[in-house]
DNA sequence: TAAATAGTGTCTCTTAGACATTATGGT
DNA sequence: ACCATAATGTCTAAGAGACACTATTTA
């Protein structure tokens, strides 16, 4: 009866998608050293990384690594796929987005496209700009890639959304991390926060995050095996305290 | 050129899916008055609503209704389309939750599924059990949805994401007024957010949410045309303010 | 008048926010 | 000695948190 049910049941009945993309925004925040002046912060920049399409469609144009899902992979593993052979590295920050299936985006056919952004830093990317000679690979500030290019597809939305949800996340999560190194001082947390979300601005910013209990948990002081405090002069004449973040993710609430 | 490589495009050479469906997990709050008792807020239950599969696979089995969507739509139009079907009603917070896709998970081939959670009222969900009279309808609260019935495909998993997306909307967003009338009393307001989220606990709630900075411009005063504050004692012997919503989302940061 | 819920008073300790001041090392 | 950045001091106003207390209505 049960066999009956499915062996009736046929599967190609209605029209199917004809392909399930995973397309990934690739973040990296670059840091170039000041030469002209010693002992300061280096000049950070959130870029986003775009390969030049070879073929049709929209051959010629920029667009976001991707590759399409295969039947034995979930989307998050064709990601995951992409991602290392974007960057030949297993590692990095990736997190799904959203989906984007306005029917005509692309016309190949009936493609849904499942956005993911990563977070990965920038030597990763030097991987595949020596790999894939053929394909040229650009990193471009957000602003180049929202204002200035011509992407392929709908790809100004996703990269717009994929923005939108960097800025939340960095605010609300500690993401920040996957852009500093395992110590960092709190001016370079700042300064990456900062970068990644022009508008926040705290002036007590030291105080507050070492202060406030609600924040507590979230940084701690590195210390050495004697316990005593480690600091670092790399960036700053007076050597500055370095921290670390703890694996506690604060839970916002607005009402509490 | 372009013409010859579009000719030269086959967009069959891979295999593809079987089908995108969208499944909606639909939250309502029940309300039940207290007979026995006058003057008490009414018992609030967040429930999901399932319906009865007829057909294989998991015939027998409750599942998320959900449907499949068309060439010619959007994922999010499949599931307003579903959600309109469902509950006869336009409206209706409606939210995208995320790509199921697991290798496997449904019987009937390589199939896609993408979920959303919607808040529905409970009166919106008696249409359903008014036409469908085929098909059986069933409101469950959580703790039976994910611990007492044995769901189809993996509509456990998605059921328990969007139970944690729900709870972390309660607390961050303003959807609590998805479950509550334009003006409602501060008491309604916290049974609401228990409700959903029964870890939220806030001794000095009512003082909190009218007195604080940070939360001013969330709720704001209701009055009449003269500028009285009006006040309702239905679920209280002393009358209580009412309050409404303002359009004002506040930004939460981890930071500030 | 008792019961039930709404809302305020009060007190202590912490935090916010704005600036001024001191500290530490490099040039 | 001077500069740049790190970090603390200081002061006021506001908020957190806990509990006791008062207010307004119905049964």
């Amino acid at each position: 009866m049960s066999d009956n049910e499915q062996q009736s049941y046929n599967v190609k009945k209605y029209r199917t998608p004809d392909g399930v993309p995973a397309d990934i925004v690739m973040f990296t925040l670059t840091k170039r050293e000041r030469k002209t002046v010693t002992k300061t912060l280096p000049l950070r920049e959130l870029k986003v990384m775009l390969i030049r399409r070879k073929k049709w469609p929209y051959a010629g144009k920029w667009a976001l690594p991707g590759g399409f899902c295969q039947e034995d992979e979930s989307i998050y593993d064709a990601a995951t796929r992409e991602l290392k052979e974007e960057t030949g590295v297993d590692g990095g920050h990736l997190e799904y987005l959203g989906v984007y299936s306005t029917p005509g985006r692309d016309p190949r056919g009936w493609i849904i496209s499942h956005a993911f952004f990563a977070l990965v830093e920038e030597w990763m990317l030097e991987h595949r700009q020596a790999s894939d000679d053929a394909g040229e690979v650009g990193l471009f500030t957000l602003k180049e890639a929202l204002e200035e290019l011509d992407l392929a597809f709908d790809h100004h939305d996703i990269i717009k959304d994929a923005y939108v949800r960097i800025q939340q996340q960095m605010l609300q999560t500690t993401i920040a991390r996957q852009f500093l190194p395992r110590h960092f001082t709190l001016s370079e947390l700042y300064q990456v926060i900062q970068t990644v979300v022009p508008e926040f601005k705290e002036p007590n910013f030291i105080r507050k995050i070492t202060s406030t209990r609600s924040r507590q948990g979230i940084l701690q002081d590195v210390r050495d095996e004697e316990g005593n405090t480690l600091s670092s002069n790399q960036y700053s004449q007076r050597p500055a305290q370095l921290y670390m973040f703890t694996d506690n993710e604060p839970l916002l609430s607005i009402y509490t």
